[in-house]
DNA sequence: AACGAGAGAGTTTTT
DNA sequence: CTCTCTCGTT
């Protein structure tokens, strides 16, 4: 069955889609079918006769683009497996494994997450012996913050120190010789940071013009995602890769940049027509996920930025509820606010399109708390990498060192797994192991009978070279028992993350590939799908591109959204409200902003009043409802001016009235809300009171469920 | 040199 | 809460 391209897609989706060959650069809107846009194209590349291998897919995350290869697949009915799809950092990577040779990598290397590269950096310190002693000296964190900015933005570190860092002017000198030293170890010992593998694909591709001929000759068809979040060196590898042919498509929205506090640069999206003369540009401007209510607050919030957007959304879903404000007392309250209205978006949706969003991730922890209290299943994005746990790292290292025997970063982790054994002797170990000072290793060894076994479980993954999830079991059988000793409260949980581990491992077939996704993916995303219904809490960058049908936007207060350090320069200010923009648009039919009136202050242990987020107070009044919490936490709605007191606002009226079951909450069950027992379902925890003789309960092994209460049998608190 | 206790500080956003 | 750093002890 033939793609109908006419009536699957608008006329500037098609326009897009059917664009024949030369660069062409689509400018999409939030939520115009941008996805849409790219799956069909591929799909008609392939069709017009292009073979999938000659096919590359750069996303902003692997998810992204096998997503995308998917649904082309599946309108095509055919797979599609032999194209290639993913970020370009891990494009970078098997590019340069793949010319290893070309690229003086041709003993392995590895690469660092970003605590391999803030340990390193602290490394460099320690060399240089720079700031001893001195507390106003930059931290390790903030250290390699601005070596990565500067590398990001290519500028010298004192001039990023000049325009961003003024308080360590002082430091200047200082900072750009921790930068050399920084990079000299990176040089020595075969180790990439995530700038490092962009910077090297083009300095292979620019210094090997074999190399790029047969990389232009293999991928002939270049698309890339999410453009306007890319900074300059990729904007460079784009042009090399587009080779003579190219045939380069890019797909962005210069309001959705987010990016520029790591290097994103908008002039690179706006910029296309002048890199690639002669390009075809293409606007998407219909809108098919909200409703013309939400985006009239988006579009408000577009109008007030400093620099001008041409931008014109529409839609046809012109009903809907008018998106709220919910006025609550303190950040604590309004995770209890965020339940009650959880509770009332839950009559319309499944916990799975509910999505909590926060600038930051710390931001979610009060909710965190109180859904954990009654046992709502929630999803969080953007907080801590499971690969970034402490002892998935030294299980990994084992690993790493089978690939790369110099990996420096690895070796201390291992060795100071020796009790015994600490930073000192890790590196004159190290040192010693990466040298082939035998003599050295020999007498170490024989004073620690566990570095002997350690530089023999090495020894082995080395000769054997056994699969990921082999070498993982070795590495585990040696570290499980060290593992028992060195937390002794928790280890039954770290275990566990190990057997996830092993589960991440089966696919690979090779230890290098298996590390290089470690490092560049995300691999608790990769769960999700498999994961049942669960409401979604993300930071707004992680939410870049996903929808849901409830959105909820929290802490929207001066100093928190937008973030205090934004505050400084106006450029900045402009980045908060194209997150804000990118925020308020994920949602489609409902979209609740939750400001509260204090907030608490940890060092002074109290709460202090806070002002609205400039974000919300510039919205007019008749953009939005306004909900306010009262006395034990119930909402309700406050009328606008001219308007007269309603009771209940249409948005917080039920939507679908249950026979028998009363449409709000009744709070004063409280005291009754503890946990039950069902013959079926088990134990639960009661979530709410469904007024006359329900109760909603969370059950341990079944989730939510609403139950008769002669069902349940009820535990004494 | 290594280790453990205990205080302390601090949290933007991510490949 | 959860690393991270400091300090005194072995």
């Amino acid at each position: 069955m033939p793609i109908n391209y006419d009536t699957d897609l608008n006329p500037a989706q098609a326009a897009a889609v059917l664009h024949e060959s030369g660069p062409l650069l689509v400018i999409a809107g939030a939520g115009s079918g941008k996805t849409r846009t790219i799956v069909y194209r591929l799909a008609r590349l392939v069709e017009q006769g292009t073979q999938p291998e000659n096919i590359l897919l750069l996303t902003f995350t692997r998810k992204a683009s096998q997503e995308m290869l998917a649904r082309a697949s599946h309108l095509l009915h055919r797979g599609l497996s032999q194209a290639s799809g993913g970020t370009f950092h891990s494009f970078a990577y098997s590019q340069l494994r793949r010319f290893a040779n070309f690229a003086g990598y041709g003993n392995g290397f590895t690469i660092m997450d970003r605590s391999d590269a803030t340990g390193l950096v602290k490394e460099a310190r320690e060399r240089l012996a720079l700031g001893k002693g001195d507390k106003a000296f930059p931290k390790r964190d903030t250290l390699l913050e601005i070596v990565s900015k500067a590398r990001n933005k290519e500028r010298d570190v004192d001039q990023v120190v000049a325009a961003e860092y003024i308080h360590l002017l002082p430091y200047a000198e200082d900072l750009s010789r921790i930068a050399g030293e920084y990079a000299a170890l990176k040089k020595a010992h075969a180790l990439l940071d995530y700038d490092d593998l962009l910077f090297e694909l083009e300095r292979l591709l620019v210094a090997e013009p074999q190399v790029l001929a047969q990389v232009t000759a293999r991928w002939r068809h270049v698309m890339v995602d999410e453009y306007q979040d890319t900074n300059l060196v990729q904007a460079r590898l784009v042009k090399l890769l587009a080779g003579e042919e190219r045939n380069v498509c890019a797909v962005g929205d210069d309001a959705q940049s987010i990016y520029a506090f790591r290097g994103a640069n908008v002039a690179n999206i706006l910029a296309f027509g002048q890199t690639f003369p002669g390009a075809a540009i293409v606007r998407l401007e219909q809108n098919y996920r909200s409703t013309q209510p939400i985006l009239d607050l988006t579009n408000r919030i577009l109008e007030n930025a400093r620099e001008k957007y041409d931008k014109h959304l529409f839609t046809e879903r012109a009903d809907g509820a008018l998106p709220e404000v919910v006025r609550t007392i303190s950040d604590a309250s309004q995770a209890r606010a965020v339940m009650e209205k959880l509770s009332e978006l839950r009559r319309d949706h499944a916990l799975h399109e509910i999505a909590v969003l926060f600038r930051a991730g710390f931001q979610s922890y009060p909710l965190e708390l109180e859904l954990n209290k009654l046992g709502v299943p929630f999803q969080k994005f953007g907080g801590i990498r499971f690969t970034e746990a402490a002892h998935i790292k030294d299980v990994l290292a084992f690993l790493r060192l089978a690939v790369n025997p110099a990996d420096l970063s690895a070796w201390r982790r291992a060795l100071e797994l020796v009790r015994g054994i600490g930073p000192k002797t890790a590196l004159a170990v190290a040192q010693a192991a990466i040298t082939g000072d035998g003599a050295t290793l020999a007498k170490h060894a024989k004073k620690r009978p566990a570095l002997a076994e350690i530089l023999a479980l090495i020894e082995r993954l080395r000769a054997e070279r056994p699969e990921p999830r082999r070498a993982l079991d070795l590495a585990i059988g040696f570290y499980t028992p060290i593992l028992m000793e060195l937390h002794p409260d928790d280890h039954p949980r770290r275990q566990q993350g190990l057997d996830e581990l092993m589960g991440l491992s089966a696919p690979y077939r090779d230890l290098e590939s298996f590390l290089a996704d470690v490092s560049l993916e995300n691999p608790g995303e990769e769960e999700q799908a498999g994961r049942e219904d669960a409401l979604v809490l993300s930071t707004i960058h992680s939410a870049k591109g996903l929808e849901w049908p409830a959105v909820m936007i929290i802490d929207l207060v001066e100093d928190r959204f937008p973030s205090r350090r934004a505050l400084q320069k106006p450029e900045d200010l402009d980045e908060e409200r194209r997150l804000m923009y990118v925020a308020c648009t994920r949602a489609r039919d409902r979209l609740v902003l939750f400001v509260p009136e204090s907030i608490y202050i940890r060092h002074l242990e109290r709460h202090e009043p806070v002002r609205p987020s400039p974000f919300v107070l510039e919205l007019p009044r008749e953009c939005y409802q306004e909900v306010r919490e009262g006395f034990g936490g119930r909402l309700s709605a406050v009328p606008g001016p001219g308007e007269r007191p309603a009771r209940l606002d249409a948005s917080l009226a039920p939507r679908r009235d249950e026979p028998g079951q009363s449409a709000t909450p009744v709070n004063g069950a409280a005291a009754r809300m503890g946990f039950c027992t069902h013959k079926i379902y088990g134990r639960g925890k009661i979530i709410e009171h469904i007024a006359p003789d329900k109760y909603r309960v969370n059950f341990q092994n079944f989730g939510l469920k609403v139950i008769v209460a002669q069902y349940l049998e009820m535990e004494d608190a």
